[in-house]
DNA sequence: GCTTGTTCTGAACCGTGGTTCAATCCTTGG
DNA sequence: CCAAGGATTGAACCACGGTTCAGAACAAGC
C-alpha cells in the first residue's frame, strides 16, 4: 500500500501525520535516530505499525522529514542571529559560532543526532544539505568581511569549511551521548575558546 | 568454536592469520569496511568462511585489528615527520597538516575509511584512539610552541582539536568516495590553504 | 440496518550478513 | 598403512527491524 495523499479524504489525516512526526522527533531528541524505530514511533501515538505506512513511504523518508524540520529550525535561528544589519562581519561570525555552539551544548542529544550520529544514506543526504547550509552562511559572511577588508585575504569557501570543522570537532567531545553534561562555566570557556580561534584564523583586524 | 591460539600447533597459523588481515585490509583500502564482509575476506585467501573464525573471534575484532594496524601505520609516519629536532613548532604543525592531508588525498579510500566511514561500535572505539593520537601529537607541538612564545597564548588542547577539525572538514569534500580525484594543483591549493588557516589560528608570529 | 468504501491492525514475512557446527579432509606418529 | 586429533568446509542458522497485507473495525450514504 504505497503512500497516498489522504488529506482530501480525512480532514485529520495531516494531523495524524504531524503527530507521527512529532513522536519521531521526540524519540530522536531523547535517544537519537536509532531509537526511532517504526514500532516505537507508532506506540508513542497509540497507533499501529502498519498505519505509519499510510502516511509515509518508508521509515527512511519519515526520518528524513524529521531531520529536515529539526535542521531547518536550527538554521533559521542561526540565520536570524547573523542577519546582516550593518555590523562587523567578525561580530556576525562570532554570533554564528556562539549560537551554534550554545544550542548544541544545550540540546546535546539532538545536536549529536543532527551532526554526528550514523544514519541511513537517505537521511545522510539531508545532513549534507544541513552542513552545506551552515557553511554557506559562514562563507557569505566571510566574503562580506573580505570585501570590507576585515579579514586577511583568503579563500572564503575553504575558510568557512575549516571554521565549521573547528567548531564541530571542538564540540564533539562535549556532545557525545556518553559524555557528561558540561557545566555552564565549561560551556562558556569552550565557546569563547572556539570564537577566538576562529577570529585569529580569519585574521580579524584588531 | 571460539578462537584459540593456534600458533603453537601450526607453524603457518600466524601466517594465515596475517594473510586474512592483509586480505581484509586490501578490501578496506579498495572499498571501505563495508566491503570487507567475512565471505569476501575468506574468498580473497581462497579460504572458507568458517576458517576465519578459527583465527578471529568475530568480524568486528578482525576489522578492529585492521583498523589499528592501518591507523598505527599512518600515525607512525606523521609522528616521524614531526619529531622534535629543534625546529620551530610552527614548522612542525605545518608538517603535521601537510603530511596528514597529503596522505589522505593520496589514499583517499583508506583515509575515508579511517576518518569518516560509519563502522560498528567496536571499530569506532579504535577510531577514537586514532583521532585522539593525532590530537595529542598536535597538542604537544602546540604546547612546545607556546613555551617558546611562538604562538598566541591559548588552550593547547582546544586548539589541537580545532586544528584537527579544520583539517578534516576541509578535506572531507575531496576524500568522499563519490567525489572525483582532485588534481595535483587542487591538492596543493587545499593543503596550503589549510596550513595558512591553522597558522593564523595559532597566532604564529610572522 | 445494510452496503460500500476507507482506515487500522499486528502477526507474518523478508533480506542481509554474521555465526555455528557436523561432516570431511589432512597431517602426524607409530 | 592406519588411527587420532586438529584444521577446514559451507550450508544452515539466527537476529534484527523494516515492510506487507488479509482481515477487522469503522464511517458514510441510503
Amino acid at each position: 500500500m504505497p503512500y497516498r495523499q489522504t488529506a482530501l479524504t480525512r480532514k485529520n489525516a495531516s494531523e495524524k501525520r504531524e503527530s507521527l512526526l512529532r513522536a519521531a522527533r521526540g524519540l530522536v531528541a531523547a535517544d537519537g535516530f536509532k531509537a526511532a524505530t517504526v514500532a516505537a514511533i507508532a506506540a508513542r501515538c497509540s497507533a499501529s505499525v502498519g498505519s505509519v505506512y499510510s502516511y509515509f513511504d518508508s521509515r527512511d523518508r519519515l526520518l528524513a522529514e524529521v531531520f529536515r524540520s529539526a535542521a531547518n529550525h536550527e538554521i533559521d535561528i542561526v540565520r536570524e542571529a547573523v542577519a546582516d544589519s550593518g555590523q562587523q562581519a567578525s561580530d556576525r561570525i562570532g554570533e554564528l559560532v556562539r549560537i551554534f555552539s550554545g544550542r548544541a551544548l544545550q540540546g546535546r542529544r539532538m545536536a549529536w543526532a543532527l551532526l554526528f550520529e550514523p544514519v541511513s544514506p537517505v537521511v545522510e543526504e539531508e545532513r549534507l544539505v544541513y552542513r552545506r547550509s551552515y557553511t554557506e552562511i559562514g562563507e557569505q559572511i566571510i566574503r562580506d568581511g573580505l570585501g570590507r577588508g576585515e579579514f586577511v585575504p583568503q579563500d572564503a569557501r575553504l575558510a568557512a569549511s575549516a571554521v565549521m570543522g573547528a567548531v564541530s570537532e571542538a564540540l564533539v567531545g562535549w556532545i557525545r551521548p556518553e559524555s557528561p553534561q558540561p557545566s555552564p562555566a565549561e560551556q562558556s570557556d569552550v565557546i569563547d575558546g572556539i570564537r577566538l580561534f576562529c577570529f585569529r584564523a580569519l585574521g580579524v583586524a584588531r
